[in-house]
This record gives structure tokens, C-alpha cells and sequence, in this order.
DNA sequence: TATTGTTATACTCTATAACTATA
DNA sequence: TATAGTTATAGAGTATAACAATA
């Protein structure tokens, strides 16, 4: 970054840019991980949040994935058609649909987050010490 | 996250997802703030990268942005049209193009970091002393 | 009438491959 | 021949608006 146009930032505000380079450094192996599996990041996003114990109405993903729920009709979509999820209407308000991974999906989702919980090497590399000092840090921000 | 399927994570996994979640939490603010300016995220990295004193090709950017350089052509095409960007043949190799922003560009920038580095609540609720741990965590980190 | 999810539309991003103009 | 950037293409994500079925 150019050091003309960034003068001095707070504590805070430097932190928060070093969170986004680390996580716009990593978006590639993000990205890399996906293709792996033949999912696109918001496939991977949604297979993540949806909990093999705890069927979620179409309205619950578009809220964790942070999209107009128009969107999720289409992500859903391909998930069904490579058998990962199923759409199940709600017995109480037959307009929901409660989306089910399948015993494929609960299995291709397993693989999937230890994939993606392996930190990177940024992380990876800071001492025993420091990484549970970060950890606590994060915890405590987004308590 | 279902705890069944995460049983123990280490602090460095957990570290790292937590840099992940509060990213994701962020998404929303990031792309509200790129359609204030009636910008797309990309090209809002591609701005936030772009240095007004030092032109770079567009092969630089495509490796900033992460992204193949035939998307670059778009980006920069959009850019230039709102006058943002111009497209400068570089003396020593007529094939590269050095990116220069214009003086509506590095205003339109300057204005775009000042908002975009505003810490998001999570961070600005630390206390000062977490704030700069946190900061120095993720600087030994990128280091 | 209001709400859930879908469809239609238009735009952007994305990678791959083929092309151009320079080198 | 090799490289920088463009164009062509196909697929996916995105928001907005209009719609169907249900409440």
C-alpha cells in the first residue's frame, strides 16, 4: 500500500486491513480448495453453515450467505442436482423448504472443512503462544 | 458451526476460522461501501491497489486482484469509462500498459480508503490494548 | 394482504482458449 | 518464438422486480 495516501492508521484500523490481506492472500487457496471438490465459493459457503443436524429454510442460507434470496434458489440448485442437499417442504408453513444435506453431502462436507480449517501459512507459522493469543483476541471481538 | 461436525479445533484452526467469519461478516459493509461509489468489489481492490504515484502493468494487477488477466481488460474497461483510469503504453515495451490513476480517480480512492478502513464493530469494541495486540499479532503474522 | 421461494432480466466476475501486436 | 494484453465464450454470482403458492 501506498505509504502517501495511508498516513497513519489506528490500531484498529490497521488491524482490520491486516485481516482483510490475510484473508484476500489466502482467497486463491480458498478458491483452490473449491475447484478440488468442483464447488464454487458460495457452493462452499453454503455446504459449511448447513448443519447435517439442523434442517434450515431456504430464508436461513440467504442470511448466512449474505445474498438476496433469489440467489439461493440457484446455488441450491446445483447442489441438489450433484445429490448434496435436499429440499424438504416444512410440515408447518408448506412454503418453507428445509434444506437436508444427503449422507453424500454430510460426507463431502466433512472432507470439505478439513480443508478449509487447515490454517495457512501466515498463521501456521506464528509460535504456540501467539497462536492461542490471536485465537483469544478473535474469540473476544466476535463475542 | 454444528459442534458434531468440529469437534476440537486447534488454535491456530480456530484462529484462522474466526479471521473467516469475521470477514464474512464484514462482506455486507464492504460491498455497501463499493455501491455507495457505484463500484463493484473488484474494482474496489483494484482501486485500493492502484498507487498514484507509481503506475503498474496490467499484468500487476491481475496478480494483486488474484484473478486471470483476460478479467483485468473488463475491470480497467469499466474504470476508464467513469474516467477513473487511463491505459498508458509504456516506453520501453509498447505491448505493456502502465494503469495511471486520474485526478478524479486518486480523489475517488482517497475518499474509498477512508471509509473502507474504518474498523467494523467487532474490532472497534476492543479495548485499546487488545486493539494493538491484535495489530501487532497480524503484523508478525503477514511479516 | 403478507410471506416464501421461484422466475426473468441484466450486469459483472471468472477461467480457458484463441487472437493481436509487439518483442 | 515468446510475451502483454485483448477478445470470444461459457458458466456462475449478484440485485431488482414480478410472480406463484401458501398463509
Amino acid at each position: 500500500m501506498p505509504e502517501a495516501a495511508t498516513p497513519r492508521l489506528s490500531a484498529a484500523s490497521e488491524a482490520w486491513r491486516l485481516v482483510g490481506e490475510l484473508w484476500h492472500e489466502q482467497k486463491q487457496r480458498v478458491t483452490a480448495i473449491a475447484s478440488e471438490f468442483e464447488l464454487s465459493p458460495p457452493q462452499v459457503w453454503a455446504l459449511r453453515s448447513l448443519d447435517p443436524d439442523d434442517p434450515v429454510p431456504m430464508s436461513a442460507l440467504a442470511e448466512t450467505l449474505r445474498c438476496d434470496a433469489s440467489n439461493v434458489t440457484g446455488i441450491v440448485d446445483r447442489l441438489q442436482d450433484r445429490g448434496l442437499v435436499e429440499r424438504r417442504p416444512a410440515q408447518h408453513d408448506r412454503r418453507v423448504k428445509h434444506l437436508v444435506l444427503t449422507e453424500r453431502g454430510t460426507a463431502l462436507r466433512a472432507q470439505l472443512l478439513a480443508r478449509l480449517d487447515a490454517p495457512p501459512a501466515p498463521i501456521a507459522a506464528l509460535s504456540p503462544e501467539d497462536q492461542r493469543l490471536l485465537r483469544d483476541l478473535l474469540r473476544r471481538a466476535l463475542d
